[in-house]
This record gives C-alpha cells, structure tokens and sequence, in this order.
DNA sequence: CCGGTATCGTCAGTGCACAGACGAAATATT
DNA sequence: AATATTTCGTCTGTGCACTGACGATACCGG
C-alpha cells in the first residue's frame, strides 16, 4: 500500500481551497456572476479601454479563457467591446454604466465573504497567508516565461 | 475608480495558485493523468474496492464529477469497476495492476514537483503555508453541511 | 408485504482553464 | 514595395467542477 497523504500536496490543497472559495462566492456574492467574470470587471473598472489580451495579463488568464468570460460579460450588457480603430486586431473593452454598478455591488459583498473565509485564522495568520500564496504563485507563474536570455541564443 | 486590488482576496489567490500548480503537474509529472485523476488513484491504492461516493469523499469532488474522473481511469484500464452484488446501487473500484504501477510511477514525478514548486519557501514557511490552506480548506468546507441542528425544527 | 424515503450513479446544462491551429491585421526585413 | 514574422482574437478539443433532475435500488415504518 504506497499511498500517499494528499494533505502534504500543495496542489490538492490548493484544489480544494479554490473549490471552497467557489461555494462561498456562490452563497455570499453572486449565482449570476462569477469571480473570474468579477476580476475581469474589476480590472475594466481600474482601467477601461483594455485589450482582452491586457486584461488577460492582468487578471491571470489565458486568451481563450478571457473571451469566454468577456462574450459573458457582454451577453448580460455589462462591458461593451469594439474594434480599435488604429489596429484593427484588438477589441477594446470596457464597463457600461450597469457593470460599473454591478462592481460597486460586488465589491462590497466580495468583502464580507473574504472575512467570513478567513476568520479561521488570526489577523496575523491572514496577512502571512495571503503573502505566502502570492509568492508560490508568482514563483510558479515565473516558470512559464523563462525570463528572455540576456543575449537571445541566436 | 472603485477598482480593488485583487492581490488581498484569498480566492483570486487561490485560483492562481491552483493554475500554476496545473501547470507544473503538465511539464513536471505528466500530460496524460491529471491531478484529480492521480488523487483518486491513490485514494483507490489506499482502499480498493470503495464505491464512488466515498472515493469523491476522499478526495473532496462531487458525484459528477467523480463520475467522469471514474471513466477517463476506466477507459486508460487504470480500474476496474464493477456493480457491488450486495448493494446494486453502487460501483466498486479498484486500481488495476497498470493502475498500480502508474500511481508509483507518479508518486515519485509528484514528490519532486512539490519540492520545485515549494521552493519558493523556506522550510518553516512551507510547513505554515500547508497548515494555514488547510484549516481555510476545512472550515470553509465545513460552511456546507451546516451540522444538523440538535433537534430538527418541526 | 407495501408504500414512502433515502442513497447511488447518471445525465444535461453552465462555466472555468488550457493547448494547438487558424485567419486577419500590423510590424519588421530585405 | 514585397515578403516574412509577430500579435490578437477565435475556434476546436479535452478536462475539471457544480447544480438539479432522474431512474434504479435499498431500507424503513406500518
């Protein structure tokens, strides 16, 4: 019996953490909208006038990812998308009035959900939590684009 | 600008991490068995013969979606499944002798991927990040089955 | 023994997430 | 100016994940 305890993987407990973020969103924040289609909003809001690829960036998501998400967005009126008139292969995204109201929505019951996900740890306990995630992820986000070599191998 | 950094919420972290971590497991351990799927490999090697709701209790995944799990392992012969003749309701699993030697095999690409992918932290740090994700984990898991009121109303 | 209830697996529907291929548009090279 | 390369969005295919509904089986009270 070579089985292992998954409770040491960071992988599965990192599943598992994002599975019971999912419920909680789903109970406390929204049915209709979703935390990635919130992130995209929220990204708009900070800076309306992106490109899909851009948001994708900024947000963590993939180009096919983001255009699922942003033909939802648009198909509930709450960003508007056009063509760039000076190049012609972006679409240029941003919030309309009703998405900028949904965000404010949102915003405030993200907040209290983030309270109520993390009260199982003390102040200090959140704060390293928080710096800690971001670190692994950003570390392991790095991996992908092996940083340009100084001088291009040819 | 009403915009939110997306850097303080717990779940917007919690898919990243989720995200990097898929992605290591395809250059680090293998592109044809997923994550998921080696979870509940292992939960089979541990216990053969569990029935899949149990398996998806294990591992922390709903009906349906231990369902499709179940069928892709079937399908590479990694388990059989057969009806239980005691209880026609359930489906009795277990790791094949393929299965078996896939789950060793992974276990070892697994190990070292969870070192690359921890390294970003130091030993303390990392013994406190898998402590801290699973406490979250549990309590917010816990949200759902809010544990039978002691006596029922009505 | 028999009807009500609970449990298990399945199925349909929705949504996120990736890789790989493709056409259109812009930029770079020659 | 003509061709090559890059970039952006899209589309296809695969896989995870949940909800809600359904049929079959099992169990329980009368």
């Amino acid at each position: 019996m070579a089985a292992v305890d998954l409770s040491t993987h960071p992988g599965h407990l990192a599943r598992r953490l994002q599975q019971a973020h999912y419920l909680l969103w789903n109970t406390m924040v929204s049915e209709e909208i979703t935390s990635p289609q919130y992130a995209v909003l929220n990204a708009l809001v900070a800076e309306p006038g992106l490109d899909q690829r851009t948001v994708g960036e900024r947000v963590g998501l993939d180009r096919s990812t983001v255009a699922e998400v942003v033909s939802r967005l648009g198909r509930r009126d709450l960003i508007d998308k056009v063509r760039d008139p000076e190049d012609g292969r972006r679409s240029l995204l941003r919030p309309t009035d009703d998405g900028v109201r949904a965000h404010r929505r949102l915003t405030v019951r993200t907040a209290r959900m983030n309270q109520v996900f993390l009260a199982p740890l003390s102040a200090d306990e959140q704060s390293v939590f928080l710096d800690l995630i971001q670190r692994v992820a950003d570390a392991a986000e790095g991996l992908r684009n092996p940083a340009e070599p100084l001088t291009s191998p040819r």
